[in-house]
DNA sequence: AGTGTCCTACGAAGAGTTTCGTTGACATCT
DNA sequence: AGATGTCAACGAAACTCTTCGTAGGACACT
């Protein structure tokens, strides 16, 4: 079974896959650094983190140089799709639209993000049923 | 100030909310009933929880007849856009555009849906800077 | 060898979350 | 009156999350 079905990140461990994504494979010290300013993480915090992460399989490590390499298992997309279908369960009771509807109220979209959502709409609909 | 900024609330309190958004005001009992099925909860646990969301702001309680009666403080829509919000910044950097992609990813909406969408984004775009 | 630096590992503290057992108040039924 | 039932209140227990102090190993430099 290639899916075993990763659990959901929490709000540290998705600050620390973030990084992750950006930067690619990294150690402790990097991605202490690049949450250093952001979030005033410190370097044993991130390690220990990163050591749980690793447990639960949410990234994987190379410890085969002295500073071991981290990577995540899952892409951000995947990742994020995992996470919005979730909260579109826990509190939008699976309504798509209403969403939607939020996230662009929330977020007052530009002109060009209006225009590329409505691109992906029209590719959403050749392949709806 | 009118607006204290209510605190994010946590899953199983999420869920309650959920209940008193589609009831209205209601009773422990009642919001125990709605739960059992769905996640099993018991009568002390509910009430617990929603002590901690009177101490908390998240709801109102009325005491003036023997078995309190309990009413969401936020609408559904306000906090259904602080939820969006959050993840749009912990998640996703910002980008609604991803969002809502992987929203539509996730769910595989209905063509009835993506006509809806179509029509919000007519609206926003109206708005749009 | 001694010192300093960088790293991993471990453990524990503190906060927050979730669950539930117990208690006491109050009402109703017999 | 006594038994039964419903309810709010409280506290404790189990668990997760987050943070950090401390220890020990490896390496380089003096």
């Amino acid at each position: 079974m290639p899916k075993p079905e990763l659990p959901r990140p929490t709000e540290a461990e998705l600050a620390i896959l973030r990084v992750l994504w950006d930067r690619g494979p990294s150690t402790v010290r990097d991605v202490t650094d690049a949450l250093q300013e952001a979030r005033g993480t410190g370097y044993t915090t991130a390690l220990k983190l990163m050591q749980i992460m690793t447990d639960k399989g949410l990234v994987q490590r190379d410890d085969s140089s002295k500073s071991h390499v981290y990577e995540a298992v899952a892409s951000a997309e995947t990742t994020q799709r995992q996470l919005v279908s979730d909260l579109l369960d826990r509190a939008f009771g699976g309504s798509a639209r209403q969403l939607v509807l939020q996230a662009l109220s929330a977020k007052r979209a530009s002109r060009e993000e209006l225009a590329e959502i409505r691109t992906m709409l029209d590719e959403c609909e050749k392949n709806a049923k």
